[in-house]
DNA sequence: TGGGGATTT
């Protein structure tokens, strides 16, 4: 096969006015197969896009420190060229090329199929690790996917990566945390490592900004025609996708009602264009039910527009097997209508969907650093999102695309990227991993896009506060240093360490792995009076977190049943990750030097470990306000949250695990305190309050 | 006094 070795004649290129270089697309050869077995995949290889590619991207790599791919879905960028790098010699010596992907499950179905192209077992030439699952072989594995929250743990034990030779980040586009934190990291190790390679891939609309964080080349100097090293300057390659065109669809005068909206273009799809598919995004599970009931009755009342018609809910809080509902074939004569939150716009990929409706809208999640408060609200979405939306249509054939806005709104007033959720979040978490890596100056650190000064001043000041930072804001020894350790946020870190002295740490490593999933209850509407009645059975009086340690307790003793999680409304999938992600802190906790210990009942004991976690969320009942909570450190108005065992209960004093912030501020995973245990755990915190709230 | 967009270590 051809690709492009040092010294032999380079291919051709043109470089972009603004610095990067840019890729003549025409006349590309393609260069042929080899003959050597799998000439199935072999031929489906050939096919794909970005197999066009192949010899410049090399060029590419070898030449510029950075690399961008901007590829459309179905380019095959993903699959295809970690096994460019691979055949072109970048794993020889024992070194690895690594790609990282934001989710765990792409990292899975990735990997599996570039071990099943190459002819091997994965778990060996190629390998992958997620948490709780590594399939790798050392000194064997040479092509490596894990998830970028992977490869940030992994800089722990190796600073500078110095096994990887190219570091492949996948979606980077998406800019969720993780990858931003990766982002920045990798080009920290940059400086010390020129030999190390970095290929991002991303949409168009992120290119310019990921070619702008990589250049170096303006402050560093490269010695003239040197031969020494690769160019700092970042390339940027297109690559086009496979998609089939979507024939976009605007309204002509804005929507007042995008739900009704959402009903009649369904209605109309069906009554005026062939079979296919429909995909709906909608904000949330509200807006879902709201939809389906719509068309239920307008399927009643108006049997022709509707005929056929099949909805079909979609969200990540639905059980394995009401997700299942949606992978199966459409039935002949049948049309599917996918009502989905934005899960389907990244996470999941619907085969058959030929229309899609856009409402225009998703739910995000912004964060207060006045109020220290995250909040979920309905917002518009970008274009990238529209874009990504819409694409969805055009997978199968020529698709269309129906957006709920106008089209002078999509022009002239959609932002164009969304904000990063690194903007939009509590850092703590953030400030931990980097502080664990040795990076001090975290106001200073070189963002791709910098959190604001207020945020990060907050997080450090809330790690200060459980003192994990000192006042150096260096990690204090011991406790910062082990809570970095634990991949858990760190007030629930603080809560593990503190159940060593208190005696009850069999307790709380439970409470622990519930508090660090979503929920383990399902989503049981419209039958929330039994799930309620099924709650009591495991309520205690002192909270939800000691509720949860009657749920684990019943679920062992059910001996790890899903029929058992069905009859009382628990989501069997997220009991059996607490179970993992139990063992994983019993392993971790035992290298921190804490032994497993039950307090035997003392639930005393268990509740003033999570005081000396969660002090900083403490609450106090306003007196005869009918379930009026004010925080002690905001005097912010909270109420209990509706799923909490303590709802309508209202006890005097409580600690919360977290605010969800809808029409009111919700409390949830509530416990009873003692308030002498607010002092007692933070002293530094309660008696010189004034002090550390100006840190 | 009634409710969790999506990820991940």
């Amino acid at each position: 096969m051809a690709f492009w070795k040092p010294g032999t004649e380079k291919p051709s290129f043109v470089e972009d006015e603004e610095g990067g270089i840019v890729l003549m697309s025409n006349n590309l050869s393609s260069s042929s197969s080899s003959s050597y077995g799998y000439a199935n995949i072999e031929k489906q290889r050939q096919r794909l896009p970005v197999y066009k590619y192949r010899t410049e991207i090399l060029y590419l790599v070898e030449n510029h420190a950075t690399t961008i791919i901007v590829g459309e879905t179905g380019s095959g960028k993903t699959t295809q060229i970690p096994q460019f790098l691979k055949e072109a010699g970048w794993a020889e010596g024992g070194r690895v090329i690594a790609c990282t992907q934001p989710r765990r499950l792409a990292v899975q179905s990735v990997s599996a199929r570039v071990a099943e192209e190459m002819g091997v077992n994965l778990g060996d030439e190629v390998g992958y690790t997620i948490r709780f699952e590594d399939h790798t072989t050392s000194g064997v594995t040479s092509v490596k996917f894990l998830t970028d929250g992977v490869l940030i743990r992994e800089m722990m034990e190796d600073p500078l990566l110095t096994k990887y030779s190219v570091i492949m980040v996948d979606e980077a586009h998406e800019r969720s945390i993780s990858t931003d934190i990766l982002l920045g990291l990798l080009k920290k190790i940059q400086r010390r490592r020129p030999e190390l390679r970095l290929i991002i891939s991303s949409a168009t609309i992120e290119a310019k900004a990921m070619f702008n964080f990589f250049n170096t080349s303006k402050n560093r100097q490269a010695p003239e025609g040197s031969t020494q090293g690769p160019k700092l300057e970042p390339a940027i390659l297109s690559v086009e996708g496979r998609g089939f065109s979507v024939k976009i669809h605007y309204v002509e005068e804005p929507v007042s009602d995008y739900i009704r909206s959402v009903v009649s273009t369904i209605l109309l799809i069906n009554e005026r264009e062939p079979p296919g598919d429909v995909l709906v995004f909608l904000t949330g599970q509200d807006d879902i039910e709201t939809s389906i009931k719509l068309l239920a009755e307008e399927a009643h009342s108006n049997q022709k527009n509707s005929s056929g018609l099949l909805p079909l809910p979609l969200y990540s809080g639905l059980s394995r097997a009401e997700q299942e509902l949606i992978f199966t074939p459409t039935p002949r004569g049948k049309r599917k209508v996918i009502l989905s939150t934005n899960i389907a716009e990244t996470s999941l990929t619907l085969e058959g969907v030929v229309y899609v409706i856009d409402s225009g809208f998703s739910k995000q999640k912004f964060y207060n650093p006045i109020s220290d408060i995250e909040s979920l609200v309905v917002a518009p979405i970008s274009k990238a999102s529209a874009r990504q939306r819409s694409g969805r249509a055009g997978r199968v054939r020529p698709g269309k695309c129906y957006r709920l806005y106008t089209e002078d709104y999509f022009l002239k007033q959609m932002p164009g990227e969304g904000i990063p959720e690194m903007q939009r979040s509590n850092l703590v978490s953030t400030v931990i991993q980097l502080k664990a890596l040795g990076i001090d100056n975290i106001l200073g650190f070189d963002w791709p896009s910098p959190p604001s000064p207020q945020a990060m001043i907050r997080a450090l000041e809330v790690l200060y506060s459980l003192q994990i930072l000192d006042d150096d804001a260096k990690l204090t020894s011991p406790t910062g240093f082990q809570v970095a350790e634990l991949p858990l946020d760190p007030m629930i870190s603080k809560m593990i360490l503190a159940s060593n002295e208190l005696g009850c740490s069999d307790e709380i490593i439970t409470i622990a792995a519930v508090l660090s999933i979503q929920s383990v209850w399902v989503i049981a509407r419209g039958v929330q009076k039994e799930q309620d009645e099924a709650k009591l059975r495991f309520a205690a009086a002192e909270g939800d977190h000691i509720t949860f340690l009657n749920v684990y307790k019943g679920f062992l003793e059910s001996k790890k049943s899903s029929q058992w999680c069905y009859k009382n409304f628990l989501n069997y999938q997220s009991m059996k990750k607490v179970v993992e992600i139990r063992d994983q802190l019993k392993r971790i906790a035992r290298r921190l030097g804490i032994t497993l210990k039950s307090c035997e009942g003392d639930i005393d004991a268990v509740r003033k470990a999570v005081t000396a976690g969660f002090f900083a969320n403490a609450c106090r009942l306003e007196p005869h306000s009918n379930g009026v909570f004010k925080t002690i450190r905001g005097s912010e108005e909270v109420y209990i949250h509706p799923s909490s065992v303590l709802f309508r209960v209202n006890p005097k004093w409580v600690v919360y695990q977290s605010i969800v912030s809808t029409e009111r501020q919700y409390m949830r995973n509530v416990v009873t305190i003692n308030p002498s245990w607010l002092t007692e755990a933070a002293p530094h915190f309660y008696q010189n309050r004034q002090n550390n709230m100006s840190l």
